[in-house]
DNA sequence: CTAGGATCCTGTCAGC
DNA sequence: TGCTGACAGGATCCTA
């Protein structure tokens, strides 16, 4: 999915664009999408949104909220003066909605609309109250935003998976919040740690740089507005994945490594699709 | 308790 | 062309 950066992209669109705006209707065109009873929102004006994580928090003003995880294929479209899109970059991105992806939506009652469009159906919005939120399990096992946790805190919290390999601890979301699949990537990379190194084997230093590159990195993301920009063109004018722009290592297998030109390379760990140069992220440390 | 694998679902792509 | 298996920007559930 959209990891943090991508979901903060969507939070800031979506505050500029939709705040007070009341929700006339909810339409639920796949069940398995929405969690919840539609009618706690349907004529509920939205106040604010938020976002912990990977998950996105939207207010309305009976104090219900609806929280929107987009998982791997979620993406949120906004069409109303303009066209706000973000989230995992398909066509959707420039059809016409509601798509075939297409499994809710919200009509406002200026008449522009809010599409939750998700291929794989793994994503949700749910449909909760103040207590309902205070007890969702995901919240609750999250951890600290990549900003607010010191580095002694992510340290102690990496070693509750000390046998585990350093990539699969940090997507592990109660380690720290918001790190996915590219970041994870990106940021060993930067930190030269190969992403199969237990996690026991590093020190406080090398922790402390991991985070410290996390930040850097989703920081500079945001900053670009999340890697999956819908305007993104490449130079020549056509389509442009904002990715293949923004990641050194991430989908780059077999070009050269930006630091020492050595091929990268992608394997299997931690059960995802793995990217790294074996020459700045050896092995046997 | 942890670590690893299967699982939810749809679509695309490489290789026969 | 048609089939098959692998894989995908995530998280949970199950097993040992």
């Amino acid at each position: 999915m959209p990891e943090l950066p991508e979901v903060e992209t969507i939070r800031r669109g979506l505050e500029k664009r939709i705040i007070n705006k009341q929700i006339k209707k909810v339409h639920v065109l796949c069940e398995k999408s929405f969690i919840g009873n539609a009618k706690y929102i349907q004529k509920q004006n939205i106040v604010n949104i938020d976002r912990r994580g990977k998950m996105l928090l939207i207010k309305l003003n009976n104090d219900m909220y609806m929280m929107i995880h987009l998982r791997m294929t979620g993406q949120l479209i906004y069409e109303g003066s303009d066209k706000f899109a973000a989230g995992h970059p398909d066509d959707n991105f420039y059809t016409k909605m509601p798509s075939r992806h297409t499994r809710v939506y919200f009509e406002f009652s200026d008449g522009t609309n809010l599409f939750f469009n998700d291929q794989r159906k793994f994503g949700f919005v749910k449909v909760v109250d103040e207590l309902g939120l205070q007890e969702d399990k995901f919240l609750q096992k999250l951890a600290k935003e990549p900003w607010d946790i010191t580095a002694e805190e992510f340290h102690q919290n990496l070693q509750r998976h000390q046998n585990q390999c350093i990539k699969a601890s940090i997507l592990d979301q109660s380690v720290i919040a918001g790190v996915g699949n590219i970041y994870a990537d990106e940021a060993l990379f930067m930190s030269k740690i190969f992403p199969g190194t237990i996690t026991k084997k590093l020190d406080t230093v090398a922790t402390k740089t991991l985070l410290h590159n996390i930040q850097i990195i989703m920081q500079r993301s945001i900053d670009s507005g999340g890697s999956t920009m819908k305007d993104y063109r490449k130079s020549d004018g056509s389509k442009g994945n904002y990715l293949e722009k923004f990641a050194q290592v991430f989908r780059k297998e077999n070009q050269p490594c930006p630091v020492c030109q050595s091929l990268i390379q992608k394997t299997r760990i931690a059960g995802r699709g793995t990217h790294f140069c074996s020459h700045c992220q050896p092995q046997d440390r």
